[in-house]
Formats: structure tokens, sequence, C-alpha cells
DNA sequence: TAAGGTATCCAAAGCGCTTTGGAAACAGAA
DNA sequence: TTCTGTTTCCAAAGCGCTTTGGATACCTTA
């Protein structure tokens, strides 16, 4: 079929064609006729050619390609949503011809390693996870020239750099809102770590909840921490054992929020009728029924939901564009869905003494 | 402090030395004298100079970066254990100067985007993610002449390649062989879909662990679906309601394990009391507690555990080794650990009726 | 002193592609 | 017929690195 390995030159030979009017009629320029470029590309795919990727970034400064770089906690943690806002910036990058790679690096190296992708031109643009307060990765890229999409915000008034966020604040307020609603005033906020600047916001929102409402914040109810299963279970234990056990809980993950239910559920405590949960939904896929098909009845947990996988699907975009046309920064906040699941009812009677 | 772009050029320009040398100062040849060595790399990192991966990978023909394909789902579900698996690799990749390429498409697109991979020279090696019955990616791969290494195994029984697995048979072996030594004799397997090798392999050992105990598996207990926390929930609901309910489950995975914890919890079944629960840990790390450090209680679920973090490096391990001398294709098999948690106990009473 | 080694360094030829600056061929217009 | 404009193609110069095949200077040794 065909031969060690075909390239331009060969191709070209092969097809009595100077090289430069095979790359055109690949690359789709106007100058070719029509019939050679048939006839070019009919050859290209018999000779299963396919142009050095190194060869083409040389030639033209192009990478095709967006860096990832996913620091490595400290207790080598790999936050699991990012999973599937991978999957999600990954289909976007495949159906637009672009690579994805990343890199796996401790935070101390980040700085090191945004600066050699810039400059050894390895990619031609970033996607930034989990912005800080104020993340000193934005003003390293900005002086990089590096295009990037920040993943969440960070809080720099002056500066403009593109970001696509959900409404944290907005929607634990809400969500607390609709607790109060039901009745309830002892509502714990069991809330990712706050260097994350989401975290931040979502307790911004919750205290705003409860103020709009006369309800007074009180510290005994708010925990931050790495949302994991083993948190949520550890800390519903601890609360449930208090003088004043909350009636409602507001989990950062739904990851947490297993570990609540767990908790409740070796005590015997009804989720939904005895304690209600609201949890922030970023619709893991592996939390989901697979047959996305079927009609949905209704779901567990009461939730804020908002698809990170979708997230990473529009930051792909975002970034793509920006690629293609630099300059234009621009910017998403979305809104969460409020789901009603089994998890939330009116505060129950006994709870009430 | 540095101008526009240092390239190899102007670097030696500035230097008064010819690109040769620059070049083998850096690359650690020893045809240099120390004394420039010395300075061509102290002005190198002045300049704040990195050689262009296109160029290199262009002159050498090694584009030092592995390619990871993960294949679409057709609902879109991304494996959960991936993140974990390339959170191990990727560290691995970065302390030896390695990128990681990952490539999203759907199951039909794969074998053109490995062609497309191997023919541009664009990773020197792939890791072959959740291998079928019989993987047509190993004789593809073996035809493309791209090192590969399989994170599980395929039946290939007269072909060598490199692979890394746990023994599933064994493990689930054990873990069912357990469960009957505490009494159980209707033991639910909930595992994952068989068309992955895996899922095959851990239903013979559950079945050699049954027979060899003198117990039948019957095909009631027995399920197979995409590993996710509504399957264990809804598999024990039905179970629970059916007219022999088992008084033991073997769960394939963590997930589908918190789904049947959920489901008997809604019942009031206690776990490890009424009804018995092993799962199969692959040690998610967000659903551990993140700080390693402290001394570890019971864990909750009785599991049958293996890092899949720690395959991830040593899969990518092995591959870097095979890149770099190729030709030797190692294998190794891994025994998974059996850890009792608070999730197992004798039969119940109660169920036993 | 000359011959032979060795330690340093360099010029130049690729690697496989894109792209600039024509050239050749052919058409229609003067 | 000659001139201008189009269309279609090409030769050659990069892109930034590695690497081959010397060259040059500096020591040894006979």
């Amino acid at each position: 079929m065909s031969d060690e390995s075909v390239n331009l030159k060969t191709l070209s030979e092969r097809l009595g064609l100077s090289q430069t009017t095979v790359s055109r009629a690949l690359n789709g320029f106007p100058e070719v006729s029509e019939q050679t470029r048939r006839r070019v590309i009919e050859a290209a795919d018999r000779f299963n050619y396919r142009p050095s990727s190194s060869a083409s970034s040389l030639a033209t400064g192009k990478a095709r390609t967006v860096g990832h770089v996913v620091p490595l906690a400290e207790h080598h943690m790999i936050n699991p949503h990012f999973a599937d806002f991978i999957a999600g910036a990954g289909e976007t990058y495949s159906t637009h011809g672009y690579d994805m790679l990343i890199r796996v690096v401790p935070r101390a190296d980040e700085e090191r390693v945004y600066r050699e992708l810039a400059t050894q031109k390895r990619v031609d643009g970033v996607v930034v996870h989990g912005p800080l307060g104020r993340d000193p990765r934005i003003p390293l890229l900005q002086s990089l020239q590096l295009p990037f999409v920040v993943h969440g915000r960070s809080d720099y008034a002056d500066n403009e750099y593109s970001w696509l966020d959900v409404n944290n604040r907005s929607a634990f307020r809400r969500a607390t809102e609709f607790l109060i609603d039901l009745g309830h005033e002892r509502i714990a906020l069991i809330n990712g770590l706050e260097t994350m600047n989401f975290a931040k916001r979502r307790r911004k929102g919750y205290e705003a909840g409860l103020t709009s409402r006369g309800i007074e914040p009180e510290q005994r109810y708010i925990f931050s921490q790495d949302m994991v299963e083993p948190y949520g279970y550890e800390v519903t234990c601890r609360l449930m054992e208090s003088a004043a056990p909350p009636t409602a809980v507001l989990v950062s993950s739904i990851l947490p929020a297993m570990g609540v239910v767990r908790a409740l559920a070796e005590r015997g405590i009804r989720p939904g009728t005895d304690v209600s949960i609201i949890a922030f939904d970023d619709c893991l896929s592996f939390l989901h029924a697979s047959d996305s098909e079927r009609p949905k009845d209704v779901p567990y947990f009461t939730a804020i939901r908002s698809s990170i996988r979708l997230a990473g699907r529009r930051a792909a975009q975002m970034l793509l564009q920006q690629i293609e046309q630099p300059g234009a920064t621009r910017s998403e906040l979305w809104e969460a869905d409020l789901v009603i699941g089994q998890t939330t009812g009116p505060k129950s009677q006994a709870a009430s003494q």
C-alpha cells in the first residue's frame, strides 16, 4: 500500500508537481486548479500522507495545540471535576483540529512551566484552572503574551482577561434563601478551600442569603476544605453531635454531599425529611445515569447545577477564538439552575424543638 | 531583561560561539570544555533561552511527547478513574521531560487518530486505555511501529506486547471466598460492562470463588453496566425487592458502591451488619481524605484495593523505557490488597431466614 | 624539530514544511 | 501582431534546531 514515510517531497515527486503546489492544494489555497487539487487530495490519502506536525509548526509558528497546566496539590489530590472539564474541552479541540497538551506539575514549578510553554512556542494558548484570589498566573500570562482563558475568575478589577465562570454567589444565595423559605434557620455550609476564588464567592452568597432574611451567619456552621467524600462525612458527624445541629446543609460539591448522606444514614437521619441537603452539582458524568435518553425522574439531590463539561467545551471555544483572532478578550458568567430533588423539604417538627 | 525571541542563532552570536558549540554545551556533549559549557549555560538562562520544541523534534525525529487517546463513549461518559491515572502518568512524564498529549475522540475515529499520531510523528508512544476482549488497537499499533503500553490486558495469547494490569480474577475470587467464609451464600456481583476485558476477568474470579465453595453462580445476581453511582443504586433497589435478596454484594467500583449504600440506607438496611459490601477501590483521590499524613483509621468500605494513580505512574515509566530502548516489551501483573473495613460482617440472622 | 594525538570549535547540510517572488502559458484587447 | 491580465505552477529561501565532517590550536612523543 504505502511505502516507508511519504512526505511532501516524495508525494510531489510522484505527482510530478512541486511541493508548493501540493502544499497549496492540500491547504485550500485558491491559486491551484480544482482539477489538480482533486488529484492531489486523492493521492494524499491514497499514500496516507499527513504533514509532519513539527515541520509545519516550525514553518508557521503555530503549534495548533493548547496547554492545560494542572498543579499537583500538596497531598496529590487531583480535582475530580477536572476529568469532565477536560473531556469537554478535548471534544472541542478535536473537532477544530487542535491538540491538548497536559502538564502535571508541582505548584512551585508552575511559573517555570508557563514560561517554557510560551518561549518554546509549544502551545498557542492555555486554560487556567482553579484561579486564586489574585492569581499570579494572570499577569504572568499577559506578560508572556500567551492567549489564555480562565475557568473561574480572579479578583483583578482593573485587569481585562477572558474568563468563563458560574455565578457562584447568586447560586448560593438562592439556595440559601430557598432553604430559609422552607423554614430552616440553622443552615451549615460545607464549602471548598477558600484559597480558591469560587469558594470565597460561594460563602459570600450564602451569607448574603442568610442576612437578607435576617439571620446572622455563624462561624460554627461554616467549613472549608478539599471537596472529598470523607470531608462531608466527618463534618456532618461533628455537626450532628453538636449542641444545635443544623436542619439543613449546603454542600459545595456532590462528593462531600455523599459523605453527608452517609453520615446521616448511619444515624438514621433521613435526608429531605429530617435534614435538608442542597449540593452544588457539576453534572459529573460518573454520578449520573449513563443512559441520558431515558426520561429523567426526580433527581436524588436537590442541587444547584451547572455542567462542568459544557464549561470545558465553551472555555475551549473561547480560547480557540482568541487564538485565531487575538486581542478580543471575552467573558461569560453562567447562572446555575436550582433543581429540586429529594433531599430538601420543610423543616421537620422533630428538629425544631 | 531579554529581547524578543532568543534562539540558538542569536544566543551563539552573543556568545561569540557557533551554534554547534552552544547546542552541544547545552545538551551535555563531551566535546566542549567545561569552561565554555558553564559560560553557555549561564548565558542561556540569563537570556531565558529555551529550544523551540518543534525545531528540535523536527531535527531529531523524537517528539518527547506521549499520547493518550480517550474514546468518547456513546453517552459521553468519561471514565472517572481516568483522572487519577492521568495524574499519575503526568507526574512521571513531567519529571522525565516528556509531554502528555490527549485526544478525546469518538470511538469510530480512534483508528484514524492513531494512524495520524504515528505518521505525523506527533508522539513517541501511546498508552492504551480500557482494552476490549481482543482489542484491535493492539495489532494496529504494532503495525504502525508505535511503542505502546496497555493499561489492562487483551486476549491475545500469541501476541507479545507491554501491559500493566491488576490481577482482577484473583482479587474477585479472594473477595468472594472471603464473603462465603463469613457465611454468605447469596452474593451479588455488580460488575462493569463486560466489553471491557477487566470486567470479564472479574466475573470469572467471582464465579471461581463461588464454585470453589460449592455454590452455583446464578444469573439473577450478576449485573453488568457502566460503573456510575445510579447504577449501584438501581440494581440494589431491585435486588432488595426481589424474592431472595443477596446478603452480600461485590461491587466493581466505589462509585456504584456508593449507590448501593444509598439504596440500603433508604431501606434502613445497615451495611456490614445486615448486608455486606466489598468494593473494588482504585484509590480515587476524591474519595479519600486529603490529608494522607493522618494515621488511617478503619476505612469505611471493605475493599479490594489497587491504586490507579500508581498504575498510571508505572505504565508511564514502562512506556518511556520502551521508547528509549525499543524492542523490550515488559509486563506486570499486580495483586490487589483486600482491606477490611466496616461494610462486611458475618451473615446476619435476620437475613438468613 | 617534525609527526602524531587530543581537545575545542566551526561551517554547512539536513529535518519537512510554508511562503515569497517570480515564470510560463494562455487568454482577450488594442 | 503586440500588449496586458489571469491563471497555474515552480524554485528557493526560510523556520530553529541537530549533527556530520572537518579545521584549528595545543600538547606529547620520537
